[in-house]
DNA sequence: TGTACATCAGTGAACGCGCGTTCACTGATGTAC
DNA sequence: TGTACATCAGTGAACGCGCGTTCACTGATGTAC
């Protein structure tokens, strides 16, 4: 890695960044301008174009670096799971709290899931499938889960994954300062995943 | 009304329309000029000022207009609670006809819910939340949920709305050309509102 | 190590374009008598 | 009903502005010898 090639990634960084930044005031990415990106990243505007071949470009990075965000999260979620510690409560506080935390590209994420442009709609929707997946075959390891069919493990992990989702926008809409807010919105949440889990526990393979 | 206040509606009608027209293409309501609009309006920009303020007032004009529509949906949703006649998978199959039918309007608010402005936004949430209330209300005519705490129902009722919202979401992301992908979508959404109901049947005041 | 040349991230001027908004106007519709 | 005046939805020219993109450039960094 020479000097060059750092000091080249690094201004693509800062430009994700300062994309991002605005994004986080609340603003669609398509209402974003080249000009205003690199205006906030502190080059010129024409240097942009050694970066990305376009403002979609832009968008499609922003929708990687967030899905790999997403990822660290899940891999945390995944030891939890294995170790058989699933309480509902503190994986939802873990979970709103790594939200708050990454607020900018979960932000991102939700504000885009129907609302961006074809391109990037398309690649977080097909994130969304993958975590399904992922979710599916992790539940698949419990008891009450093995014994369901794989069809219906399907659609829980998707309730589930759209349901988590949809919280975080609703989260992230709430005011942080709201400590009360914020904290009857979380046991609505959990009670929420409590009643899909005991959905669950109910299910019968070709109900009537 | 006179001949002038006639037209002056039908031009304001044109405007929405011809702004819902292009929203429909997949764009966000951020990324559309005024020009654009009157424009596909077939008027002049500066007339725009007879009808809206901003482009933001046509913005609201359009959720109110879109919340109507919904609740000519609920109207007919509710008529059939009270009949006693919640089959869910009939139910399933009117909303998202209902959805496809006024996709425009539900591609809309889908989309800005949470990616337009903030003042779009919090319109919309207000609406949502009054339409779980009204839910809420309704479900309590029913044994199952009568005997549950007013929060519990008001918790499952949010549920199911943004379950439904979300659902309506997925739904106009599906090619409605593609026959095998809509039958398989409403069959999981089905299943996914029946999962909803077994928990409710199965929910206990103070769970463990 | 030192030199001579190549690479290329970032610069700055320039372009044509669509934008929102202003303004004075026109002519059909409405109102008062 | 007819006339004289008022209203006001829609027009069209004009403005200054930020936009995306082009182009030739500069000078620090990299490479070959």
């Amino acid at each position: 890695m020479t000097l060059r090639v750092e000091r080249k990634l690094q201004t693509r960084h800062t430009l994700m960044d300062a994309a991002l930044k605005l994004l986080d005031e609340g603003r669609s990415f398509a209402s974003l301008s080249l000009r205003e990106v690199t205006r906030e990243a502190g080059i010129v505007p024409t240097a942009f174009y050694r970066h990305f071949e376009s403002m979609d470009d832009l968008g499609l990075a922003l929708v990687e670096s967030t899905i790999s965000t997403l990822r660290q999260l899940v891999r945390g979620a995944r030891q939890h799971l294995q170790t058989g510690n699933m309480i509902i409560s503190a994986s939802v506080k873990v979970f709103l709290e790594f939200v708050s935390l990454n607020h900018r590209e979960f932000g991102f994420a939700v504000r885009e899931r129907f609302g961006g442009s074809a391109v990037i709609r398309h690649a977080i929707a097909r994130e969304i499938h993958v975590f399904s997946q992922d979710l599916a075959a992790d539940l698949l390891r419990f008891p009450l889960f093995n014994q369901m069919r794989r069809q219906d493990v399907d659609m829980v992990a998707g309730f589930l994954v759209t349901s988590v989702a949809n919280a975080a926008g609703e989260w992230l809409e709430i005011d942080p300062q709201d400590e009360l807010l914020r904290v009857a919105y979380r046991e609505a949440l959990v009670k929420q995943l409590r009643l899909l889990l005991l959905g669950a526990m109910a299910w019968r393979p070709t109900p009537t």
